[in-house]
DNA sequence: GTCAATAATATTGTATACAATCTTATATCT
DNA sequence: AGATATAAGATTGTATACAATATTATTGAC
């Protein structure tokens, strides 16, 4: 899958920090990094680059690259922008999705109330996440398409610890009913709510998303 | 401003692919270029990485990094995502701008009408950007005036050609008026559907969009 | 004792050299 | 003559060495 170790190196650095392995404000030495890693400085240097570029780490000229995990306020808005993303990627996609896409949408729906009948969180959220994927396809908007998956894969890590609060995956299941009627009757304005209330973060997910800071494996 | 070579050189080459100096396709040889910037292969290399995650070229594992402008269909994709996240920040504005930002607004509304007069159209794009730029940031999001910004730059030079087209730019100051009223008035939905009738690439706008692929300078 | 200046140290940024990999051309065999 | 295999060439990917710059510590003067 992967062509030169740089890139490799680059996703297992951010392995590491959306599992909290590296704290925040860290500071991620290079010379380091590059012996644990078994590289030489040249393409960890890439691997860092891409990193800031992203925005996972923050690079200060000639002090050095430091972990950034998003505080509250800044994973508010990113899931601001998330919710509105997939909610014109349904606001679209009901006008545009094929009836192929359409069948394959309700096959993903329904594996995932099986997750939820065997109360599986990590399935739940793996198929969850191929509904999701239909959806912004069929869009018909590549673009869209990718930046929307970016910023999923951004936010995944957060989107996860959610889903183990009480009761969490069944309103999202119910969530999903409204979504794929909407698209079903290419609805769009029904599409476009529906995933907006789905994805925001507004009520007790808030008081969630702010508790999930605090949460140690452990528990 | 700039702290390193690499970043520099990055945005050189961008200017240079944006400017259509380097042609769609072309591969972008990495020691020629080194040689034509007086610089090693390193931090060259260092610029292609960047540009390769901002799209603006692909990057062929063993074969090169070549140009890849967008053809019409990804461009059209890009604006539908532009005049979208445009509402976005048009939306939130409305119920979050400050009185001060209010006036701001006006006022470069008010430098755009200016430039209307004296028929500049490049001082109109200008004031133009400021005027966009007050909305990204009184959408009080930050992730999304950020990323709003960075879309917007991309797409600079197509909006830029767009605006020589007769009677654009009256149109556009036109459209502007609508946009300050519903800002003013806290009307979400007015800026909302005001802000994305602006940027989107319909009717006419379409055609000229497409016709700018063929335009030379010289004409 | 405190402040400033200079030296020492550490770390990033860049250049060069080398290794690996892919493409292409040529030669040989069928 | 065509196809395959091998060798030559070109280009990317990586390691290492060096240079520049910022930070910190130490020394000296007031």
């Amino acid at each position: 899958m992967y062509k030169n170790r740089a890139d490799q190196i680059a996703e297992e650095i951010q392995e590491l920090v959306f599992s909290r392995s590296f704290q925040d404000g860290e500071r991620l030495d290079e010379i380091r990094l590059a012996k644990r890693f078994g590289v030489s400085r040249t393409p960890l240097r890439e691997a860092l680059k891409k990193l800031t570029l992203s925005g996972i780490v923050e690079k200060i000229p000639n002090r050095g690259v430091f972990v950034r995990q998003p505080g509250p306020i800044e994973l508010l808005d990113m899931f601001e922008v998330m919710s509105e993303l997939e909610s014109i990627c349904g606001k679209l996609a009901a006008k545009r999705i094929t009836d192929i896409a359409l069948k394959n949408l309700h096959e993903a729906n329904s594996k995932c109330k099986k997750a939820l009948k065997k109360s599986n969180p990590d399935s739940y959220y793996l198929e969850n996440e191929l509904f999701h994927k239909i959806i912004y396809n069929q869009s018909g908007n590549s673009f869209l398409e990718r930046e929307t998956i970016k910023l999923q894969k951004r936010l995944e890590p957060f989107r996860r610890i959610q889903l183990r609060f009480r009761g969490r995956i069944e309103q999202s299941m119910s969530e999903h009913e409204a979504i794929v009627e909407a698209l079903s009757s290419g609805d769009a304005v029904g599409a476009e709510c529906a995933l907006r209330n789905h994805v925001s973060v507004q009520g007790d997910k808030f008081h969630q998303l702010v508790a999930s800071f605090n949460i140690k494996e452990n528990y």
